[in-house]
DNA sequence: ATCTATTTTTAGACTTATCTAAAACATGAT
DNA sequence: ATCATGTTTTAGATAAGTCTAAAAATAGAT
């Protein structure tokens, strides 16, 4: 019953677009996120419904069913443990690690997933901080904090990050907040809520902006 | 320049049909280890030769051109080294490995597979004796073996001996084992370890004496 | 040299995933 | 309620890889 990586790919998508919105996930946003047409998404909705692993209505957006979830689940899964193998374990750096982890995430074989989870020491999160689901598709609760909302005056840890731009990743490595980077957050400035952390002895200004898209070990 | 999946596959194909036979390569043999039907391999041949991947001219068979040559080794290097990391740090067994390698080896990413080298210490060899290649496609010399050790069912050739003796020299040139000549090593008989070998097409009988003092490449 | 059996190629069709251009639908503003 | 605008779907094409059935080429035996 294995999909095309197209396939998969579509599901995956779906899946990320409709974790905000509550509604339907439409056409174009689709079409935007796969780089592609409208009348290819059209196509491709068609025979995934088809397959029962979405619900489509035309010009009602589509929503995954339970099977459709549970596949694109599963690539998450496999996304982030190839992830944190690439990180942790070959010296990738981050803004090498998701082009590679987009064609390991497709490879098909329960054995190897489950070994790879288990070489890795089941983590529960990927080093952009994303959670890691189970081989049952179940998410850990999610137990970080974001920057932002880090408490004045703790000792810290960079865990991950939620945007994945490649500004933000050169301005992470600019400023030296790579993973696992420990530092103290010194201030909070009320006006703006900008931060100011000491980073191995240097003060470091952030804006909230910045603040809000890194986790942090609390 | 990426080649799709299947165009891989041809490739890696004829480069190991190509080993033995010296002339191009048919397209019924080709189209028997890729399960699949005579005039699809025609059509296949017909695109491949477009892209200057091989050389062929209908009803003549294949080779491979320098270029189609470089991808299947490159292949044969990703599947390899694939290979030993399943089985040396994921504890796959030898028969879970390669239905997982046939995947692994089609993914593309440079950094992935001179990382993976570099993690794995830069094996020479896979499990099996397998060599290899490097970065550059070049092939480490072949081991050798005596072929008192070598594996039963293996395609092999002298590479040597041990013992240098009139008698010893002379016997050798009886039963037709010069230096250079191939041969399978058909069974090892567990009573005396003496072995049974296919020299062009006939089968030999030698003892284990004989064996331990022959060089094999492996 | 010819005939037969085998191998190989062509011809035409199907599937998946994509595209462009045009038609159908939906929605917010008047 | 209608209209303009943007969104979505249809229709018809293309490219990759495959198939079946039939024709063409080759090789082996006489």
């Amino acid at each position: 019953m294995s999909q095309t990586f197209t396939a998969e790919n579509y599901l995956n998508e779906i899946y990320k677009l409709s974790q905000r919105a509550e509604d339907g996930v439409s056409t174009n946003a689709l079409a935007d996120r796969m780089d592609t047409k409208a009348s290819s998404v059209t196509d491709m909705l068609k025979k995934l419904a088809t397959k029962k692993l979405v619900d489509y209505k035309k010009y009602q957006g589509v929503r995954l069913t339970e099977k459709g979830r549970s596949i694109a689940v599963d690539i998450i899964r496999k996304h982030r443990l190839w992830e944190v193998f690439l990180l942790e374990h070959l010296g990738f750096a981050w803004d090498e690690v998701h082009e590679v982890a987009e064609e390991l995430e497709h490879i098909n074989s329960d054995t190897l997933v489950d070994r790879l989870d288990e070489f890795l020491g089941f983590p529960k999160y990927d080093p952009h901080g994303g959670p890691i689901p189970d081989s049952d598709g179940v998410f850990p609760a999610p137990k970080r904090v974001k920057l932002d909302e880090l408490e004045v005056g703790k000792d810290s840890k960079v865990m991950g990050i939620t945007e994945h731009s490649e500004s933000f990743l050169a301005y992470m490595k600019k400023v030296g907040l790579d993973l696992g980077v420990e530092f103290v957050l010194k201030e909070r400035y009320d006006f703006d809520r900008s931060v100011e952390i000491e980073l191995s002895g240097k003060p470091v200004q952030l804006s909230q902006e910045v603040a809000k898209n890194i986790f942090v070990a609390n």
